[in-house]
DNA sequence: TATGAATGAGCTTTCATTCAT
DNA sequence: CATGAATGAAAGCTCATTCAT
């Protein structure tokens, strides 16, 4: 098993980037990718300046990695909750959670996710795929969980799946992006709740 | 008329105010607030550098005053619109075509709003107030806009119009940030028939 | 008497001119030359920025100007004081005095020729001449009061009136810039009756 | 020997420090604070621009450091005059050579050493206390010489030593000036014997 | 004369990136 | 692999001076 040789330095070189990605994805969060310098992340991994770049070849992409890392994180997470989901509401209920929560427990990630999400129209053609694919992969994730769930409700009227997913994605967004913002006023469930119903009674026939 | 004198010099602070803003939101828009420099903004303006710290006092300013300005124009079309909308359905589907082709038309401008209100969380907590004003406004002026319809219909669910509008709101975003972002595959029509409907769903009895 | 006319358009003039000189000396003094703006001194003037230009050919020109009424001045109060003086001892008393309640009034002032006093070895050879002459004219009236006092006392040693009426500039100097710079710890009549004792004593056989 | 270590490292900015306040010094005497750019002392130092800054965090910084320099050095010699001197007249005779054959060999640093010194009183009041200790250890170095000369000669007035040293200091300052800014007509020995010449006698019953 | 809006060269400072050790 | 001193392009901002009115 040729695969797991080398281990000693693999393990560092894991360890580095793990290293890295965090300080990069605190910092980031904490300034914005602008005021955000290459030395305080530096700093805060650990390492020396010129350690970054054996692993990264600039600062966006240190950036952009850091940013593919959280997604990657909450797409797993949302992919074991779908597993055990059955029902459209329960998926969407699901969907809805696992981000509330991931944001929640994150904040510094959601400000840079958000923040390039936004930006991405502007100037950066190149990361603009990126972003594009960052984002349909959630949306196409809850889309395919709505088109297969199992015992698909008859009750539902026979709207788009990727439109469907689509609202509920905004509507996702919005309730985080308040929290972040203006600090919420209701908890977490009762905005769950409100977004639950009208979405429901929306799709309802 | 004391108030109509001084023309002369009034009018040409006005014009360059304007073409100066006018610069900033298509530089801004193109390169992002931290890629552009005020000396392509000076150019763009047709004006010298220090022309710009004539009338505004930083960099930051300018662009302030230029989201400042795009979103006056806005908040003025939103209200002359629901001035003759009566119905909380017009006045919905008011709020959604004019955010729609307001950013339709202007691409550019939508894009450094956007960016500013997404990386408000992030660092600058100074413009945090102005980004929540700056959008408490549009959603509390639909918020109003459903309270005090003449004719409120009776079907509706007792929702509070705060979240009604919030709702609105964000659908409405995200309908613009897809036809921006991705270049959307649906006219405009289609989406908005699709949100008004799911909307109006959401809310009826 | 030709020379009488024109006097509206010459009272105005001078008129302009000594407010330009006094807002000029005040602003000087306060922020050193480098530090102070031309924008201020016009502000503090009461006149427009331009107007500066009409009467002054640069900032260092206003400068110079400034610095130039004011050891004017106090040439003539040390002119006044020699008239009525007689004895070397009277006339050597005559100017420390006189320099020193000078100063004492404007301090403002004092700091800028000594400033430029100072600075003048450095950078700008331009002003050098101006500088030394400035100089040379305060230490060449004591040293000429000193030549030719009516009474010049035999008890003196028969000490270059120059060097002397340096020694005595120098000391001045030193006592003005430890009441400027340190706040003075002694009365003025006490520090002068140290200095001329002092140099009473040096002088003497 | 744990503190020898590192000295590769060490030497090294020792040296870029030494070179550049070298440079510094040599800039700022030519031209004054406020006309020497940062661009010019990195070039004559021969580093980059970025490179300034990592050893001095303001041109201001490296303007106060270069002047601490040259006082620390003059301060070094005057000590090691005093160590020397045994008599008040030697201590003086020491103190005025000392800094007149300093100040010839770095009229340079007499510039920007006085030059600040004037310009203290002046706007920047942080650096007034930096230029007062300055002063006031020279002066105080000198009172201490009087005060505690081994063999004080009775002949001598009982004085307050703060203040003869005052009287010394800014006689020799005056010396200094005049050598600086006219160019001397005297030789240096022709000048220190009528001062001290002056001020013994000044000095003695 | 007087004005003050406009100019733009020039300044200090920052920081992503490189490379000799 | 790792380091961090060195680099230098680039940016925001200031302000003495000009000139159309």
């Amino acid at each position: 098993m040729p695969a797991g040789r080398r281990t000693k330095r693999d393990v560092l070189s894991e360890f580095r980037t793990a290293e890295i990605l965090g300080a990069a994805r605190s910092v980031f969060a904490a300034k914005g990718f602008a005021d955000a310098t290459v030395d305080e992340i530096a700093q805060v991994a650990g390492v020396a300046k010129g350690t970054l770049y054996l692993y990264y070849k600039s600062k966006r992409d240190i950036y952009l990695a850091a940013l593919k890392a959280g997604v990657q994180t909450l797409l797993d997470q949302l992919r074991e909750r779908f597993a055990t989901a059955e029902t459209v509401a329960e998926r969407i209920r699901a969907f809805v959670e696992t981000r509330l929560v991931y944001f929640d427990q994150e904040p510094a990630f959601f400000r840079i996710y958000y923040s390039e999400f936004a930006s991405a129209a502007a100037a950066a053609p190149a990361s603009h795929r990126f972003v594009r694919d960052m984002y349909l992969e959630q949306i196409g994730m809850l889309a395919d969980a709505i088109r297969t769930a199992p015992d698909r409700d008859r009750a539902l009227r026979p709207l788009d799946p990727e439109r469907v997913a689509a609202v509920v994605g905004e509507l996702t967004r919005g309730l985080i992006s308040d929290r972040t913002l203006h600090r919420g006023r209701a908890t977490v469930e009762d905005e769950v709740r409100f977004v639950l119903d009208f979405v429901w009674n929306g799709l309802s026939t």
